[in-house]
DNA sequence: CAGCCAGTTTACGTTAACGTAAACTTTCCC
DNA sequence: GGGAAAGTTTACGTTAACGTAAACTGGCTG
């Protein structure tokens, strides 16, 4: 039998998986970061909502802004006119080296924390 | 002829070499993070105080908090005890956990990245 | 049908990390 | 030695990203 997959989900459901409050997911809302559609008063969320929220996660893990992340998010976005694409092109680019300083700072703290660390089980002989 | 390493720095010559304000590296001192000696009323930076300015930029740039870049700092202390230098190999393993973390966080977004600029490029064919 | 979730709106509160302004002193440079 | 540049203290202001509280609604369930 095929798989039924998830399609929507409710604020409560999110708030679970990604360990967010409600609060939270009613604020990117707010921020214009999710579209929920409504059942009555109820929140409902879409998968474009799902990944949304997740490219806003992962875009917290790294010390993004919500309003970077809004620019991430834009990215998903298909409908969107020539002079619009190439700004989009230009924040990718701003992305990536944004990404790969930040490779090097993950790498040289890596460095530092492997010396810190020898330090540390030196002076504990 | 010998290099002549320089050992001492002003706020200015911080707050250029690292383009921050002196307000920043003022407010760093009040958080306990720099500990500059004092001319007069000048204050005078050490090769340290500059190491921990680095730090703390680093770790700005990955979204660390000042408390987090704290304790980044607190691990080039050597003067520590027994029960604090464990504390201290705890946080190393967290920090270094975090990281790795990043790491695949700015993997999986460079390659969203690599699609979003593909699918930009299409569309303005 | 009482009660208890899960959801909702509204609104004020909070914290981190500085910005900004004012008013003053010190240092440097020609 | 006079004025600009750089430094200092004090103190209030600001922004982002939610937290927290109160008061209400709707659905189900024992």
């Amino acid at each position: 039998m095929a798989a039924k997959k998830k399609t929507s989900w409710s604020i409560g459901e999110l708030a679970r998986e990604f360990d967010v409050t409600t609060r939270t997911i009613r604020f990117y809302e707010d921020e214009g970061l999710l579209k929920p559609t409504r059942s009555g008063q109820t929140r409902i969320y879409s998968a474009a909502d799902r990944t949304a929220l997740k490219l806003i996660l992962r875009g917290k893990r790294l010390g993004f802004s919500l309003a970077e992340s809004r620019q991430l998010i834009q990215m998903y976005n298909p409908n969107a006119n020539r002079a619009q694409i190439e700004a989009l092109l230009a924040k990718i680019h701003e992305r990536r080296a944004q990404l790969s300083q930040q490779l090097r700072d993950i790498e040289v703290m890596q460095l530092e924390l492997d010396e810190a660390e020898q330090r540390c089980l030196e002076s504990l002989k």
